[in-house]
DNA sequence: TGACAAGTGGATACTCGGTATATATAACGA
DNA sequence: TCGTTATATATACCGAGTATCCACTTGTCA
């Protein structure tokens, strides 16, 4: 959360709604609403670590608005973030640790896990494909789906790896 | 944590040094390694929701060893987790999101991105290569590594598919 | 033999991401 | 005018993960 926020804050300032609402704009239609709570607490975050700064404007009535800017630091901060390639991680798999200890504690035949996974996989795929005719014309959820789609297939096709390697 | 610490415990009692070992012997040679204290944080959590009991063994000289079991409840929780698929997930991506906002920001070409990113995802392939060569005879490592491969072959397909959307 | 590392076993504090919920007020339509 | 939605922020809480500390035993090597 922290970098998205420094790069919409390098468009210029802008307060806590605001920043919700452009990233609900750009990733709403695809993406779970956010939780504004979390834009605040971040925003305080990031200003605790001297990477934006926050001038407080009074409103007739309402609490005040904090409108927060990017910092010099903060500058730096982002420009690492988008120099720097994003790690690839996604060697840990929920449902292949799930196969392993299930197997190991006899407690599930894998065979039937599989099968079950690959159900939930095809239904995932096939969401997917109804949520993209929702999207019309929206570039950035279009290539979002495809590349959940992307990943679900190489789940599929992983799949089929371990039932070869387990049916051995 | 919670799920794969039951599975462990399905085969019977154990304390948390052991859940560890058995943890770091099945995916020690490709996942990072274990925190203890998060071993121990969770037990106390699964005890605090009734899934695991506690029973304290003497020691000589040492602190008491707490010898966990599953409960009624908790072989049910761990029965439901089999049960059921694991949840797909993977819509969200660290690396769109980068591209998506830093376009916007006009902070960084596209194109550049895209192509630092590949070059990262081909390293982390070799890499993979690299790490297969070192886990002779474990298929639980081996089937995880090719896992990982497949997902990074179909992030670097979703690569291309970005360059040809944000090109046009 | 004496020192130091490694193993056994456990606990606490802290950060971050995320969720839920509380609190005001304004605008707007039924 | 009453309820809903939008504007705007804040707080409390949870789980995952990391770092760090404690204490005692065993092995090992100079």
């Amino acid at each position: 959360m922290r970098f998205p926020l420094l790069a919409l804050l390098a468009g210029g300032p802008a307060h806590g709604y605001e920043l919700k609402q452009a990233l609900e704009q750009r990733f709403g239609s695809v993406l779970p609403p956010i939780n504004a709570g979390q834009i605040y607490t971040t925003l305080s975050r990031l200003e605790r670590d001297g990477l934006v700064g926050d001038d407080a404007v009074a409103q007739n009535g309402r609490p005040n608005k904090r409108v927060y800017s990017l910092t010099e630091a903060g500058r730096a901060e982002l420009g690492g973030w988008v120099a720097d390639a994003t790690p690839a991680a996604r060697l840990k798999d929920d449902f292949f640790i799930k196969l392993v200890l299930a197997r190991a504690a006899g407690i599930a035949d894998p065979a039937e896990l599989i099968a079950r996974q690959r159900d939930a996989y095809l239904q995932a795929l096939r969401e997917l494909d109804d949520v993209a005719l929702t999207t019309n014309g929206d570039e950035t959820a279009a290539l979002l789906i495809e590349g959940a789609a992307l990943h679900l297939e190489a789940d599929l096709k992983w799949l089929d790896l371990c039932e070869q390697r387990l049916g051995s």
